[in-house]
RNA sequence: GUGGGCGUAGUGUAGUGGUUAACACGUCAGGUUGUGGCCCUGAAGAUCGUGGGUUCAAAUCCCAUCGCUCACCCCA
């Protein structure tokens, strides 16, 4: 490895064709999960007007300030390469009138995102999420059916050991009050905090619940829960999910759930329900995909007052998983022939051969030209290839091939020269 | 942004001061006349991440730097 040579950028990775059959897998899956709720694709731009993101995630949120990809284009506005699928969903959602639609609005998508962080297992600068929205519906039997969908595609997946977490923040009616609950409660006990939280702990005390360091833990053990300090709409909102959720898991499409008192996330536009999957395995990232509610986001990214609620998995996450779980998948594209040629005139021929063989639907591969046949064979056999076609200059004139199979011992037909012919003999 | 580990052919490794840096897998070419897998032979492929220093002598010791990786933070 000369040093060079090009390095694909810190963070990134060549999705290289031995990994292909995981992502279609898991892809594939996703998709069909999604439609199977009558969710619907979009699609959105690789990147966004820069301010779609620090208005809707929040300017004061980590990735706001200090993770995105920002630049200023040629014709001098500021562009962001999009480290989040919700807001622009959202803005498409505003765009496109989807209002009009019956509501809810249900899509899915999937695609890369752009973070600038350390990487580490299960984190990347680029990385690739499967999210799904549901836009228009504030009623929590649609949080319920978001979970479901996203569980049960981690389910198909064939993953095990999956936990699902849920919480609710409150709302703008609830939840100023707890957090100078929180503040009041934590500058009691400042000194108990990580050192980290010592001083911040008042402009996001979110944050001290969400910190792993064995202070903070002990400290906010003990905090008040917004779920005892929710307004009687969001009470009634969280007792109705909760309700829907135990009749998911009493019809078994869900395993369980447990309600965590911790669980915050990171960006601001979430109220009311937020939940999160979390991998068998604890190591690495503790979080394979979350989501929740974000009710006010439409209305800041100056649409209509509309609720919506979403979550968005890591496909990088997933995969860790299912492979540390030694899950198997399909495996990718099979080659059925190798033409094999000797001298210029059968190779001319088989190229003919070749296409007439691919309209029937066969994969064909014409061997390397100037090698000889002992070398051709050997090719398609470490290419994994079904059969081998073998024309000469002697078959030529008798209008023959030898179609041999490499799947097992001297077994091997002469064909004529159709590929008609070929591709019946090579089923 | 903070800390730990690691950098030798495409991949995985050996080599801890001394002649042309080794092995396996992979790649390519051969093993007689038109046939793969196993086997055999051969070839290509590494300025030992980079720069500097110590030494008669450095892949090997020291320093710096870059990169990779793991963890913290945060999140998918």
């Amino acid at each position: 490895m000369a040093s060079s040579s090009f390095q694909a950028p810190r963070g990134t990775s060549d999705i290289l064709p031995e990994d292909q059959p995981y992502w279609s897998y898991v892809w594939g899956t996703a998709a069909s999960v999604a439609a199977s709720f009558g969710y619907e694709r979009i699609d959105t731009p690789i990147f966004e007007e820069t301010a779609l993101f620090s208005r809707g995630v929040g300017e004061e949120t980590e990735v706001v300030e200090k993770q995105m990809y920002s630049f200023d284009d040629l014709g001098g506005d500021s562009i962001t390469l999009k480290p989040d699928g919700t807001a622009p969903v959202c803005r498409a959602y505003i765009q496109r009138g989807m209002h009009n639609q019956p509501q809810p609005v249900r899509l899915f998508y999937q695609g890369p995102y752009f973070r600038y962080e350390r990487p580490q297992a299960g984190r990347f600068r680029q990385f690739h999420q499967f999210g799904v929205e549901a836009i228009g519906d504030a009623s929590a039997q649609v949080d319920a059916e978001v979970i479901e969908l996203g569980w049960s595609w981690l389910a198909s997946l064939g993953l095990t050991g999956l936990s699902l977490s849920i919480n609710s923040i409150g709302d703008g009616v609830c939840r100023p009050g707890h957090l100078a609950k929180l503040v009041e409660y934590f500058s009691e006990r400042e000194d108990g905090l990580c050192s980290d939280h010592k001083g911040r702990y008042r402009s996001n005390p979110l944050r001290v619940l969400d910190c792993k360091k064995a202070p903070c833990v002990s400290v906010s053990g003990g905090a008040p829960r917004s779920v005892d300090d929710l307004c009687d709409d969001c009470s009634d909102h969280w007792d109705e999910l909760r309700r829907t959720l135990d009749l998911l898991v009493g019809e078994g499409a869900l395993s369980g759930y447990e309600e965590n008192a911790r669980l915050v996330r990171g960006l601001d536009y979430y109220n009311r329900t937020v939940f999160e999957y979390e991998p068998a395995e604890r190591k690495g990232q503790s979080t394979i995909g979350g989501g929740g509610r974000y009710d006010p986001l439409i209305e800041i990214l100056g649409g209509p007052p509309t609720p919506g609620i979403g979550f968005a998995i890591g496909m990088e996450r997933v995969l860790l998983n299912l492979k540390a779980q030694g899950v198997s998948v399909p495996g990718g594209p099979v080659i059925d022939i190798v033409c094999v040629h000797i001298g210029d005139a059968a190779h001319d021929r088989m190229l003919a051969l070749a296409s007439g063989l691919r309209a029937t639907g066969r994969t064909v591969i014409v061997a390397p030209m100037g090698r000889g046949m002992r070398s051709q064979m050997r090719y398609a056999n470490s290419k994994g290839a079904r059969y081998a076609l073998i024309l000469g200059e002697r078959d030529l004139e008798n209008g023959v091939a030898t179609l041999r199979s490499l799947k097992t011992d001297d077994d091997q037909t002469e064909v004529s020269l159709d590929p008609a012919v070929i591709a019946e003999a090579s089923r």
